[in-house]
DNA sequence: CCGATGCGGTGCAGGAAATGCACCGGGCAA
DNA sequence: TTGCCCGGTGCATTTCCTGCACCGCATCGG
């Protein structure tokens, strides 16, 4: 939309740090973008960038109509989207923020039956941790997030919510395979491999280990839940993860248990939108499939 | 804002119902008016107006991007409106639609006491019974409302809320005026003034008067609450009116007395805003304030 | 039936507005 | 100092928008 030119070559300035990088990356000349930035902050009464002698940086003023652009264009986008809606193309986009848990098979497996349904609808699926979301969020770079364990920003408006127990995983011939449920302790006494600090997971560990003047102490510290999987495989090593990333493999070599409850507190995973926002057509329907499924979820099977 | 001439003559068109009103209105001619909407259209993707032979009308897709026109035109508001304030001037505007019992004594003192703290900010206050105020939040013409009784819209967020018990009112010498409450009953067998049907306090009377198996049967029905105060000096008559926009008169010519609870339910007095609206600062901070006025209100003095 | 009227839409020429180019002064690093 | 990159500006050019004249069409009144 092109009433919105220069509202978007403010943003991409604010992104370059600089004029005549934002104007390269806009094929347009350095002193047409300047003259279009002036005018606009002369018609909309302050300047927006503070000019520094290696480029510029968005000053407050700027921050704000960033924002505001930032809230009008994902309206617009809305806007067009009911438009294509009801003149019945069923098209559009959802994007969409999640942790790792959810890529092996439960996104995958909702995406395909929403996309069954109406073919004509995208998706993007980029993988944060959880402050990372929130902030997708905030930026309206995602219309959805789908995340584990604590929720930072007021802004986040969360659409459901469904418990996962943190679960330790290992191979099928590990001695703690043998029990239906495990304590803390039993993991930690071991060797063990865990994610970085920065995931809900670890942030649960971390809690409930410190409860029971324990440390989690990991061979492996890694911000990949694949190579966890793949590791307890390797090396006798209990691994921990959630239950939605957990399925009984085909050759039955990994296998997960529940770690009790009086030990570690049950996680939440939380599905969530921009506070206020109206969704694109398509984002609210998937939204709400994906609320469906999650409270759908069955009680895992301790396989 | 140049960069929504188009939206806002987009608007202009769909208020003239024709493009070449729409132009005069806008100075410019119907073929350059023509051609932008022509050029939006396209751009857009989808035609904004349905061409009948007197004339245009917007169709849906143009009903909802006027919508998304004036939330962001609304939005950009409240944006300046923060820039202003972060440097520190104070400035901004304040638009409200009410009912007529505010305009007495309540909101006269609200703005007068707002204002001496903040003297940058300005009013507009607009009079309109319920249906009209809501609307004018729907269409973003007014930041606030306050109004009395049921509200019909779901995109009506209440703020504030606080109980407003019908009052009879009457000529001091009146002989209700000897008691301290009245009944129904005691003020629709004398003659009466009420005001006209679309009024909240009407509403509650023809619905307490059907449950009586009486009728409001005014000798004035007007849409004047001062015409009312004033017609019961003159004429041995009640009136109705809720207490906020009642005074003891300093002649102590007029007095006011509540009607039993068990003949007409108590009604509320709404303040309210569009739902998910971010308000500008200057809205805000005063809905805030007359939020707290509200709640402090005191019982009203059976005068 | 027919002309008058008011509507949205278009071809073409003139004019306003945005752009590109060349260049300035200034901070910064080597 | 020299060279580099930065934001900002004067001027010629181009692009884009506007205004004018006019078309086809539907409606209305006689």
């Amino acid at each position: 939309m092109r009433h919105l030119y220069s509202l978007r070559l403010i943003e991409a300035v604010a992104r370059a740090g600089s004029m005549r990088r934002a104007a390269e990356d806009a094929n347009i000349t350095a002193s047409a973008l300047n003259r279009r930035i002036r005018r606009f902050e002369a018609e909309f009464g302050a300047e927006l960038f503070e000019r520094l002698p290696g480029g510029v940086r968005l000053n407050p003023a700027g921050e704000l109509l960033l924002q505001h652009y930032r809230a009008t264009q994902s309206d617009l986008a809305r806007v067009q989207g009911q438009v294509a809606d009801l003149s019945g193309e069923r098209r559009g986009h959802v994007s969409l923020a999640c942790s790792q848990a959810l890529l092996p098979y439960f996104l995958p497996e909702q995406i395909a039956a929403y996309r069954a349904d109406h073919p004509g609808v995208t998706f993007s699926v980029k993988v944060r941790d959880r402050a990372e979301a929130e902030a997708e969020l905030a930026s309206y770079a995602s219309d959805l997030a789908l995340v584990f364990e604590p929720i930072y920003l007021v802004d986040f408006e969360v659409i459901e919510t469904v418990p996962q127990p943190v679960h330790a995983i290992m191979a099928a011939d590990h001695p703690l395979a043998a029990k239906v449920e495990l304590r803390l302790r039993d993991c930690l006494d071991g060797p063990h491999v865990a994610p970085a600090a920065r995931y809900g997971v670890r942030h649960l560990l971390d809690f409930a280990a410190r409860r029971g003047a324990r440390r989690v102490a990991p061979i492996v510290e890694t911000e990949s839940f694949e190579l966890i999987r793949h590791y307890v495989l390797h090396e006798r090593a209990v691994g921990f993860q959630i239950p939605i990333g957990l399925r009984d493999t085909r050759d039955g070599t990994l296998v997960f248990r529940p770690i009790a409850e009086r030990d570690v507190p049950v996680g939440n995973l939380f599905l969530g939108q921009m506070r206020g926002r109206a969704l694109p057509v398509a984002s609210a329907r998937f939204a709400r499939r994906l609320a469906a499924a999650l409270k759908a979820l069955p009680e895992p099977p301790a396989g």
